[in-house]
DNA sequence: GCCGTTTTCGGCCCGACTGTTTTCAGTCG
């Protein structure tokens, strides 16, 4: 069973208790939800922890929901489970996907219309609305029947398209609805908050902020964005529209004074606002996105607002967190302590190591658009102080040995020349992209390697592979003397697959032995290394790169992603090569300290 | 059912919004 679907199973169980008692058992149902959550972010395959004995090194598992795991890899099927779900119909489970629908409402619906089919359940009742005969029930009214006719039809919808945005279009639309706001004279600022702010690797609602003295107003403003597709809610405080494509965005607005909390608040995660709020009540202090409540000693309720984030975190004892790493994974232990890791910054970053020209090297993959010396320019710009050409390898099909090694050794030469002709502006190594093939070698020739500064090795094939052979694979490539880099090391690409599978413990101890560095793709639809995997890594003393890997002078603007998923993963300035200087990377690609 | 800077027992985030309701239940973030 894979993590998402134990996750899966554990909500199921939330709930189930839902529907029995949600008062009674509602430390369960948190308890269980919890565990979901975590399990949806775990870096490992439950599976494996559970052959190592090592499942409860899990937060949010404990005795109990261990020992139900061990039964569900052990024999398939927890008795406790079963016993939970005795008198559930299956056919609620889907209905939880559709927005609007909560155990409570698809039990009661699933329970009066008999339906019994989980694999047509929400079909049916999509029918059955259409014909008006939820109306009639209690508790529903004329307007519930119309909002779940909606709510299916967004669901199906949502089933064919892409579910989550990447960071550009998120950050794109972001910034229309920012500027749009910006025309209200009501509007003093407006930003971008939520995972966009915590710069999660895809996005799935824009969430902005708004100050104003005047809400209603901005809300009114917010509403009828010319954007906009149709109007989800509009209270007092904060509103929802769906613009085109599905894409929700929620708004929320807050006095000047009281605009730190609501940074916060709506900053998230919610497992962070979760554990920071039950630190704050163990201090007697109640949180929300309106301020600090405290309780004085005759029973009176103050409320203190924050009009930055700072002072918010400041007021609880913290240091103020920097949002990526805002995720509740030891973040709040160490602001208490005043402890936390100093991350690394964009500006830090002294080269680019892995770009692709367009000089012609007759590629097994594809070409970069922009020249040598177009890219020499742009990274002069961007005030590197080294670069790294790095083409995919030239076909080997395509091509005798001799003919490779005539194409390297002119694209050495010319190198050499553009090295001698910028010496005073950039200093430039000589690398290549080269495949790892499917039996672990690469996919040159030793001869042409010789030709190299270093190798940057990747898979580009035979994805595949079972995790114990994409290992094997990977650990052969990378050990080459002249392979230093292992580039996107999961090889996932956003909507179009998930990336392949490897032993990391194995991975991260190979490279920290013997010195190769992983590396933290920029380009927006891999973001590869992936934080979670950054975060071990940096925990083991791995070495980390971020490049580009761009394809044209254009993307080299896209370092800032690499940057906060290795922020996302907590590294450092010391766990990044490339804030070396030229000859420290340089002694490194030699394999010296 | 989980967990520990007050705790191995006794706590457990907080509020917005909607629809169907005359005061609240359900869902969401």
């Amino acid at each position: 069973m894979t993590n998402i679907e134990i996750a899966r199973l554990l909500r199921n169980i939330a709930a189930a208790y839902i529907i029995k008692n949600e008062k009674k058992f509602r430390f369960q149902i948190t308890a269980y939800q919890k565990a979901a959550d975590m399990i949806d972010h775990s870096v490992s395959e439950l599976q494996d922890l559970f052959k190592e004995n090592k499942l409860d090194t899990l937060p949010g598992i404990g005795a109990s929901i261990k020992s139900h795991l061990e039964e569900l890899f052990t024999h398939g099927k927890v008795r406790h489970f079963e016993e939970v779900l005795q008198d559930i119909p299956e056919a609620i489970f889907p209905l939880l996907d559709v927005h609007g629908f909560g155990p409570k409402k698809a039990y009661k619906l699933v329970s009066e219309y008999k339906l019994s089919n989980p694999e047509t359940v929400i079909a049916d009742l999509e029918k059955i609305a259409q014909k008006g005969k939820i109306a009639g029930l209690e508790g529903f009214g004329e307007k519930s029947e119309q909002d779940i006719i909606t709510s299916i039809q967004e669901y199906w919808l949502g089933k064919t398209k892409a579910s989550r945005m990447v960071l550009p279009y998120a950050n794109e639309l972001a910034k229309r609805m920012v500027e749009y706001l910006m025309k209200s004279k009501f509007v003093l600022s407006a930003c971008a908050l939520g995972s966009l702010r915590r710069k999660v690797a895809t996005i799935g609602d824009i969430d902005i902020a708004a100050v104003s003295n005047q809400p209603q107003a901005v809300l009114d403003h917010f509403v009828n964005f010319p954007g906009k597709e149709r109007l989800i809610e509009h209270g007092s405080m904060t509103a929802s529209i769906l613009v085109s494509s599905g894409r929700q965005i929620d708004l929320m607005v807050a006095s000047p004074e009281g605009f730190g909390s609501l940074l916060q608040h709506f900053t998230g995660s919610k497992a962070h606002n979760i554990h920071l709020r039950e630190y704050a009540l163990s201090k007697g202090l109640s949180l929300s996105e309106y301020g600090i409540k405290e309780k004085n000693e005759i029973g009176e309720v103050r409320m203190e607002k924050y009009d930055t984030e700072e002072k918010f975190y400041q007021a609880l004892g913290l240091s103020w967190i920097p949002p990526e790493i805002r995720e509740n994974t030891g973040e709040i232990e160490l602001a208490v302590k005043h402890d936390l890791p100093k991350l690394i910054e964009l500006s830090e970053i002294k080269g680019d190591l892995h770009l692709h020209s367009s000089y012609p090297i007759q590629p097994s993959h594809d070409l970069g658009k922009s020249s040598m010396q177009e890219i020499i320019e742009k990274a002069i710009s961007l005030k590197y102080e080294y670069m790294g050409f790095s083409e995919h390898n030239p076909s080997q099909s395509k091509h005798k040995l001799q003919q490779n090694i005539d194409i390297l050794g002119k694209r050495s030469k010319f190198i050499d020349l553009l090295k001698s002709q910028y010496k005073n502006c950039i200093q430039i190594f000589s690398l290549l992209e080269i495949d790892i093939l499917p039996n672990g070698n690469l996919a040159i020739d030793n001869q042409c390697l010789e030709l190299l500064d270093c190798a940057i090795v990747s898979v580009h094939s035979a994805f595949d592979l079972d995790k114990k052979t994409m290992t094997k694979r990977v650990l052969k490539g990378l050990s080459h003397p002249k392979a230093k880099i292992l580039g996107h090391p999961t090889g996932r690409l956003f909507n179009q697959r998930p990336g392949y599978e490897l032993d990391w413990d194995q991975i991260f101890d190979f490279c920290k032995t013997n010195k190769k560095a992983l590396e933290i793709n920029s380009w927006f639809l891999r973001l590869d290394l992936p934080d979670i995997l950054v975060r071990e890594a940096v925990k083991k003393g791995v070495t980390l790169v971020i490049n580009t890997d761009s394809h044209a002078v254009s993307q080299m603007d896209f370092m800032e992603y690499g940057i906060s998923v290795a922020r996302r993963g907590w590294a450092k300035n010391n766990d990044i090569l490339n804030t070396k200087t030229y000859n420290e990377i340089k002694e490194w690609f030699r394999g010296g300290e």
